[in-house]
DNA sequence: CGACGCCCTATTTTT
DNA sequence: TAGGGCGTCG
């Protein structure tokens, strides 16, 4: 035997990793060595002999499954690639290419990234004359987002509108026929969008029963990362898979579900030991991650909430520093701060070690500014990104065109960078190719002979199905001049782009896998490899997710904007949040600092208007965080924390243990004008301190709300 | 038909 | 703040 399990994996995971056979489900609170759990487990079926081809590993990212592949190789000393590792949307997709023939997709399909899906939603909407002139008929993105939403929730669009978009109520009807119009686009151009893969795959497994058998015998060992975060079919898609004895390991955190906007059920990982009856549980607690007085913090913030596998995390790494609250005079000092906050950082941590997070991507807007001014590198995830690019996704849909030549939206961006060719003559040219109209066609080309040049490209490519690299060569020759002309003012930086399109190219052989990779998952996924660039790192919290630094700073903790004010009329939604905080938090080692402008900029009457904090803070026992506040004159003030009681403990109990799992408050209570709240003290004898999220702390005679229970 | 410019608005998170 | 609606000119 190559590794010793038992030294290097504690009991919890050590279970996890040798318990094979049946369904396993795996509640791994943050920071808890997941990730090494599931690498060592890799490595340990191939070393009880299981051929890697018949091991499926579902993850969130495909970077994730990547380097938790590379990392079983390497404990193993061989390649692992044999072993079927991805999202669920990418190996739906490898499936349904792979049975093309069975579903009449031999002439090949493609998938819609979301740019052009809400192109064709355009397009539907165009046709039919829908919301002309109305300036608040909802737009394409928010069209494509509720009927992805209704879809992934697998609900009708009238209750997604109803419980998520009331006031565009009244334009159910005019959706509906807008989504049934997209769909017969998507089958008119033979593409398939992100829902259709996996809704597509399960209509093919169940109505093929001989496929069905076939797969499962290749996916004998199933293990999914993130099961908290997967949607209903997704669930399902396992089961088909699995079957009731399946050896399937499930491996996730309810305190760390945040994607229910996009369907993600977390319902799915409570069912699991109903739907797999015989599971085994396991749960890790311990964590590695971080200091004891982050996660004191963290269970504070978990601690108000109604997690059903509780956990109790604790740590064995002490620290005698404090996280810290700092309370900026305003939004727009905050950014500078920030800046500040980091040079100091930067003498204890290097700079890839520091990330800031926040809610929405337009939250750092301010801080990019100033960390430019101060000539800090930094990169930024889930705002725009590579893929999204305009030049990027225009040399791809040359490449799209060769996998399926009916798709559309590419064939537009193609015929669109000619000067003089817009979105009609696009339209006309494919129609005119679709049904064999030459005499247009004819009339097209002599009219703007760019036409010709660009259809014989596209023919030649076709021809002669070259690798992905040769591919985008031929393409660079005809559209690189063009972007020069298209950006004058940035063009280096776009071809330098293309160039970098070409690196991920090259070890691809065919066209198909290589789309399929580049659309399903986006390469500029943060990852923990990208170390060695000395840059500091801005992303959303949904975009940190999995990952951690030394230092963690979040910013805008403000009501509105974290949690987002879409967030704050429904219950559901509001815990939502305070996970999403749990797991922003929880991505710090060493130093987390939270961000509480003291009021907004308001651009309109050019005036700063008072916030309210973040309600999940208020929650917070102040013993476990150090305030500051900002100085009129420039500079923090120390307003809390162990400099002005020097005789409490610095760091909670010297115990490893966890001191936040108590007591059994805070409870959830109604309340007749402020609504729900959230108790955080009992008052003795007859009151409570409640935070009440849009009115912050109100202390309030017991007789005056009535206690919810959770 | 397409390019360009002006103005208004509503602002989450993503495979 | 950017995307989209709308008007004007080529």
């Amino acid at each position: 035997m190559l590794i010793d399990y038992k030294t290097e994996l504690n009991p919890a995971q050590y279970q996890a990793v040798t318990t094979t056979e049946g369904p396993v489900l795996v509640i791994a609170g943050a920071g808890s060595g997941k990730t090494r759990t599931i690498v060592y487990r890799l490595a340990y079926l191939v070393e009880q002999g299981i051929p890697p081809a018949s091991i499926v590993l579902l993850t969130f990212t495909r970077k994730a499954s990547q380097e938790m592949l590379a990392r079983a190789g390497d404990l193993l000393g061989m390649g692992m690639h044999a072993v079927r590792g991805g999202t669920f949307h990418s190996f739906a997709f490898a499936l349904l290419r792979k049975y093309a023939h069975v579903l009449g997709y031999e002439k090949g399909c493609t998938v819609l990234d979301r740019a052009d899906a809400e192109g064709l939603i355009k397009q539907a909407r165009e046709e039919l004359g829908l919301g002309k002139g109305d300036r608040s008929f909802p737009k394409k993105s928010t069209i494509i987002g509720l009927l992805s939403q209704a879809r992934n929730k697998e609900l009708v669009l009238k209750d997604v509108l109803r419980k998520d978009a009331g006031h565009l109520g009244c334009y159910e009807d005019d959706l509906e026929r807008i989504g049934q119009r997209y769909e017969d686009l998507k089958t008119t151009y033979q593409v398939l969008d992100y829902d259709d893969l996996l809704f597509m795959l399960e209509k093919l497994l169940t109505s093929h029963a001989d496929i069905l058998e076939r797969e499962r015998a290749t996916c004998q060992y199933i293990m999914v990362d993130e099961y908290q975060d997967t949607n209903r079919v997704q669930a399902r898609l396992v089961r088909l898979l699995a079957g009731n004895q399946g050896n399937v390991m499930a491996v996730g955190d309810d305190a760390q579900s945040i994607y229910a906007f996009r369907g993600a059920n977390i319902q799915n990982i409570f069912d699991f030991p109903q739907v797999f009856p015989q599971a085994t549980m396991i749960k890790l607690e311990q964590n590695y991650r971080s200091v004891q007085p982050i996660l004191s913090l963290t269970n504070a913030i978990l601690a108000g909430s109604r997690e059903k596998y509780a956990k109790e995390l604790f740590s064995q790494r002490e620290s005698s520093q404090l996280p810290e609250l700092v309370k900026p005079l305003s939004d727009s000092t905050e950014a500078r701060l920030v800046v500040a906050k980091i040079r100091e950082l930067e003498q204890q941590f290097p700079l890839h070690e520091i990330a800031v997070l926040f809610r929405a991507g337009y939250h750092s807007y301010a801080l990019e500014v100033a960390l430019n001014k101060e000539g800090l590198r930094f990169k930024k995830y889930g705002g725009i990104t590579f893929s999204d690019a305009a030049h990027i996704k225009d040399a791809l849909a040359f490449i799209k065109l060769v996998a399926n030549p009916l798709d559309l939206p590419s064939f537009r961006r193609a015929f669109a960078g000619i000067k003089g060719v817009g979105p009609k003559t696009c339209e006309n040219l494919f129609h005119a190719l679709a049904s064999g109209d030459q005499p247009s066609l004819e009339k097209a080309c002599a009219k703007k002979p760019a036409i010709r040049t660009v259809m014989e490209l596209l023919d030649s490519l076709r021809e002669n199905q070259p690798d992905p690299l040769s591919a985008l060569e031929a393409v660079y020759a005809y559209y690189k001049p063009l972007v020069e002309r298209t950006f004058p003012d940035d063009f280096p930086r776009r071809i330098a782009g293309l160039d970098e399109l070409a690196q991920i190219a090259s070890p691809y052989n065919d066209i198909a896998t290589f789309l399929a990779d580049l659309t399903l998952d986006n390469p500029d996924q943060l990852s923990k490899d990208e170390a060695e660039q000395d840059h500091l790192v801005l992303s959303t919290v949904h975009s940190a997710k999995g990952l951690e630094w030394s230092a963690v700073i979040l910013i805008n903790l403000v009501e509105e904007r974290f949690p987002s004010k879409h967030a704050l009329h429904s219950d559901e939604e509001f815990e939502e949040e305070r996970r999403l905080l749990y797991v922003a938090c929880t991505r710090a080692r060493d130093y987390l600092g939270l961000f509480v402008p003291t009021a907004l900029y308001n651009r309109y009457y050019n005036s700063n208007d008072p916030a309210n904090p973040c309600p999940f803070l208020q929650e917070i026992p102040s013993h476990l965080i150090t305030e500051f506040r900002e100085r009129y004159a420039g500079g923090l003030i120390q307003v809390s924390g162990e400099r002005h009681k020097p005789t409490r403990p610095t760091s909670p109990a010297p115990s490893s243990r966890s001191n936040t799992a108590k007591a059994p408050l805070p409870t959830a209570c109604q309340h007749k004008i402020f609504g729900r709240g959230t108790i955080v003290e009992h008052i003795e004898p007859d009151k409570y301190k409640i935070n009440f999220p849009g009115f912050g702390l109100k202390v309030i005679v017991r007789d005056y709300v009535e206690i919810v229970e959770g």
